[in-house]
Formats: C-alpha cells, sequence, structure tokens
RNA sequence: GGCGGCAUAGCCAAGUGGCUAAGGCAGCGGUCUGCAAAACCGUUAUUCUCCGGUUCAAAUCCGGAUGCCGCCUCCA
C-alpha cells in the first residue's frame, strides 16, 4: 500500500516515498518555552505523534526532531518580569512541555534539540549566506535579502511584488520591509552570542533551518507544524536552507488545523485557549487524543465541553466493548462452537488491519480510520450479544489483539478497560462533587432491595441516583454505574 | 486591501465524478430486562449553503452569490 501525503507546497495528494529506503526524517516545529502548552499545542503534537507512530508501522525506521526555541523575545520578557534567567524559564517550561506530552501519551522524539545547543550551526548558516549575496550584515544585525531568493512565496503562494505592496515599515535598518532577521545585535540586558557581527542572538527562522539540517541533512523528508508557521517562518525557512545548499531542503511539507473555540483560533494572544493540564483534570488523556483524531489533521476542529463529552462518550464505548470482550473470554464462551456469526466476525477482524491501514496512508485519514473501528465494535458487541456462546475464543483473543494493534498507532486503548472505565466513572462523579463510596453504598442497598424483590425501592434509590447523572447497569450478579 | 481555506442530518464528522452519502453523539420504535440501563435490530440527509454551467452521470469539476474562518505581526 502505497502512502499518499497532502503536501502544503503543491497543494496536493502526493505518494511519498522516502528519500532513503526503509528510512524517513521528520521535523516538527516545536514549542517556544516560555509559557505552558494549550490545546493548540497537544494538537499538533498528537497529529504528528500518530503519523510518526503510523510510519514506523509500516516498517520504516523514522528519525522524529522536534526543538525547543529557548531564546526569543517571550522567554527575555518573561525571564525579566520573574527576575531571572531565560535558561531558568526556558528549563521550566520545556519540563512542563515534556511532562504535559507525556500525560497525553505522545511518545518522545528522537532529538529534541534547542536553538542554543545549535548556535555555531546558524553562524555559519548566515556566513554562507552572506557569502552567496543572500543575506547582508547591518549595525550588528543581518538580514535576508528576499528578493535575492528567486523561489521566496513557493510555499504560501504569494508573491514578491503583492507582499510588498501590503507590507508595512517596521525598521529602517532593511533594504526591504520583507527582509528578516537572521541575527540579532544584543540589547542592554539580553542574552547575547559572540559572532562574526558582534554579540548577538539568532533570529526564530534560523533556528530551524541550522536544527533541521544538523539532525536529517541538507534534504529531507517531512516537516511538519501548525498552520500558522507557513508564512512567514516555513517560507523563510526555505529560502534559508535552500539559499545555503542550493538543495531541495523539505520534500514534503505538512500543516495542522487549528483547534477552535467558538469558531475562533485558539490563541495565546486572544486568551481563549485551555492549557493541556486543566482539560485533563476533566477528561482521561485519551478522550482528548480521540478528540482530535476524530477530525482529519488539516481540518479545524471546534473544541468545547460537549465536545470533548461526546468523545467521552465514544470511547467508553470501545473500553465497554473491550471489557466485555475479557470478561467472555475469561468465561463461559472460550470453547464454543463455531457458527457462522463466528467465521463472519473473524473474516471482519482480519480486514480491519488493512481498513485502517489503508485510511491512515490516505493522508493519514484517522477519521475515517475510527469510524472502522467502530463498525467492527457493533460487530463483536453483535457477537457476544448472541444467546449461545457463539464466538470462539480464537476469534476473542483476535479482537483484543487486532484493537490493541491499532491502538498502538492511534495512542488509544493502552489502558487495562475496567481501570479506564473506572478512572472514567471516578473523574466524573467528582467534577459533579458526588462521593464514590457515597454511591456504591446506595447501590448496594439497592442490591439487598432487589434481592427482596423490593422493587419500589430499588427504583427510588435509581432514581435518586439518576437525578445526580449516575447510572446503573444491572448485570447477572453485580450493578456497575456510569455517569451520564 | 492581498492571498488561501471551509460550508454534508438536531450536533460532530468521513466521503472529492457513477455501487444503498461511513462513523460517533443525541432522538425514536423494537428485542432483552421485575422495570430500566448497556448491548443488539430497525429508524432519523430522495440529498450535500444558494444560483447557474460542464457531463450520459456531480456533494464531488467550472463560474457566481452568501456565510464563516485563517495567513499577511508573535503564534501549533
Amino acid at each position: 500500500m502505497a502512502l499518499k501525503i497532502f503536501n502544503t507546497q503543491s497543494k496536493k495528494k502526493e505518494e511519498f516515498q522516502p528519500l532513503q529506503e526503509g528510512k524517513v526524517g521528520i521535523y516538527v516545529c516545536g514549542i517556544t518555552a516560555y509559557d505552558v502548552c494549550h490545546v493548540g499545542h497537544a494538537r499538533s503534537a498528537v497529529v504528528f505523534d500518530v503519523i510518526t507512530r503510523h510510519l514506523r508501522s509500516k516498517g520504516w525506521d523514522v528519525t522524529y526532531v522536534k526543538n525547543f526555541t529557548d531564546v526569543d523575545d517571550k522567554i527575555i520578557d518573561r525571564a525579566r518580569r520573574e527576575k531571572t534567567g531565560i535558561g531558568e524559564i526556558a528549563e521550566r517550561f520545556i519540563r512542563e512541555h515534556d511532562r504535559d506530552m507525556a500525560a497525553l501519551g505522545v511518545l518522545p522524539p528522537t532529538f529534541s534539540p534547542r536553538a542554543t545547543e545549535s548556535i555555531p550551526e546558524m553562524i555559519r548558516l548566515i556566513g554562507d549566506l552572506i557569502a552567496k549575496d543572500l543575506a547582508y550584515p547591518m549595525d550588528g544585525d543581518v538580514y535576508y535579502a528576499v528578493g535575492r531568493f528567486p523561489g521566496y512565496g513557493k510555499l504560501s503562494g504569494r508573491n514578491l511584488d503583492e507582499m510588498l505592496s501590503g507590507a508595512r515599515i517596521d525598521s529602517d535598518k532593511k533594504r526591504s520591509p520583507l527582509d528578516f532577521a537572521l541575527w540579532k545585535a544584543s540589547k542592554e540586558g539580553e542574552p547575547w552570542w559572540e559572532s562574526p557581527w558582534g554579540r548577538g542572538r539568532p533570529g526564530w527562522h534560523l533556528e530551524c533551518s541550522a536544527m533541521s539540517r544538523r539532525y536529517l541533512g541538507d534534504t529531507f523528508d517531512i516537516h511538519g507544524g501548525g498552520e500558522d508557521l507557513i508564512f512567514p517562518h516555513h517560507e523563510n525557512e526555505i529560502a534559508q536552507s535552500e539559499g545555503a545548499t542550493g538543495k531541495i531542503s523539505v520534500r514534503y511539507w505538512v500543516h495542522n488545523g487549528f483547534v477552535r473555540v467558538n469558531s475562533e483560533k485558539m490563541s495565546k494572544s486572544l486568551g481563549n485557549f485551555f492549557t493541556i493540564r486543566d482539560i485533563l483534570q476533566q477528561y482521561h488523556p485519551e478522550v482528548l487524543r480521540f478528540f482530535l483524531l476524530q477530525s482529519h489533521y488539516r481540518s479545524p476542529v471546534d473544541f468545547s465541553d460537549s465536545a470533548l463529552n461526546e468523545a467521552r462518550q465514544g470511547m467508553n464505548r470501545i473500553y465497554s466493548m473491550l471489557k466485555a470482550l475479557k470478561d467472555e473470554s475469561g468465561g463461559n464462551g472460550a470453547e464454543a462452537v463455531s457458527a457462522e456469526r463466528d467465521k463472519e466476525t473473524a473474516v471482519q477482524l482480519e480486514t480491519l488491519p488493512k481498513r485502517f491501514a489503508e485510511s491512515m496512508d490516505d493522508d493519514f485519514n484517522t477519521a475515517r480510520a475510527i469510524g472502522h473501528l467502530f463498525d467492527a465494535v457493533r460487530m463483536i458487541n453483535a457477537a457476544m450479544a448472541e444467546k449461545k456462546p457463539v464466538v470462539s475464543s480464537g476469534v476473542l483473543l483476535q479482537a483484543e489483539k487486532t484493537f490493541l494493534g491499532i491502538g498502538d498507532v492511534l495512542g488509544l486503548f493502552q489502558q487495562e478497560p475496567d481501570h479506564y472505565l473506572r478512572s472514567d466513572r471516578e473523574r466524573e462523579a467528582a467534577k459533579r462533587g458526588l462521593a464514590v463510596a457515597e454511591i456504591e453504598q446506595r447501590i448496594a442497598e439497592r442490591l439487598a432491595a432487589r434481592k427482596a424483590k423490593a422493587w419500589a425501592r430499588a427504583d427510588e434509590i435509581r432514581n435518586e441516583l439518576a437525578e445526580k447523572g449516575v447510572l446503573l447497569r444491572d448485570g447477572p450478579d453485580a450493578t456497575t454505574w456510569t455517569i451520564a
């Protein structure tokens, strides 16, 4: 099966061929470490985590690089406000970032370079650009001469003249308003490094060119990031990298869509953001992942509590099936007769990984892939619901194995089903200020009433709990509960 | 102002020329159940924002309108 990837530059789905047989290099723009991450960052992280997992599941040896910007105006501002060093600020928020990512089940990249570790590479890159007359020093700064790079605008689909007409002048040091800083002379109290142009620090765009080249080479397979980075950040990266090397730098550009809140982009500047950790207090990390993966990575997603709750219900459906599967395979279904349903289910399960992989190969269509998953859920439930145990232990085991295998690619279903469902109940109960022990006490009372066939009493307790949002489910020998 | 994207059921969301327009959530009817819930079965868009056009054939391609969003300043 051939993998197709939508390339931002060509605006088409293209068949993906790694540069080197069996190996894939992927670079994703990470965060500027000056604050905790919000759900927008979570989307980018989860999307590229799943992309990387899928590439690996295809047998490729993936080198995944995601950087940290650890020197930047915002970091400097914050350090100043908090009367501490930029190193401390960056260190702190890198740690917070790593904590959030771990909680989200995002696998660590192969390399997580920090900008300040590649200053010599950046200085060399600037030197090459100046030598090629693509950059010019000016009073301790160095600027990229955008007009001298012929391909400028090829990623974002803009042309220089149009941009020039709308550009505003933000510095009189630049020859053209579109030129951007490769190196900034350090001002009083700012961090600096020695360079041929004096003490200063690197421009933001330069960092990614230097780091991607250092870890992945002049030309590499995939470069990713949020769609807000297309212009100017990624356009400038192309100008820098390709200007310096004369080679194509990135073969496939991949950009994820935004997380929105009430139809507006979630962002720091709008102030309409939710931090990852706040959301994870209210929802299981897999619910957040599932929510994000239910839409295609290039579409915008609208973030809301009700949307998360819908995702939560969907996850409960799958985990309930997985739990039933476990209960069943440990129980009397083990030596079942091989009925028609059994064969049907087995066939569907055999083809599920293929259908899943095909969806993923079609530009990482997780939404469709998840649809296939639910088809299988219904079938497995149907097989288990038949009166007689018509599903053989082999099929049950296969079902479990298949779901866990697919879960490895999506980063879902990693929990023990029973544990997941219990933690969901407990979390939801806590949100509503309900005590689990009290609920279970009432359920025990009701169970006693039911045994005595005191139905009125039993229903009274059930209604009382239902008013609080606690829904009961009577099993053969126990009553479980969930929250609406 | 320049450039670009999106519009599919009550809500979310796949599908980008031709089989019955996936799937989830919510709802309704049934099976099951002491009654429920869950699960299962059935059902919920003769139609894909609107108006034209191309085609034997369009949600899918083209033109126009309307609405929403993004980038052009830092931003995943």
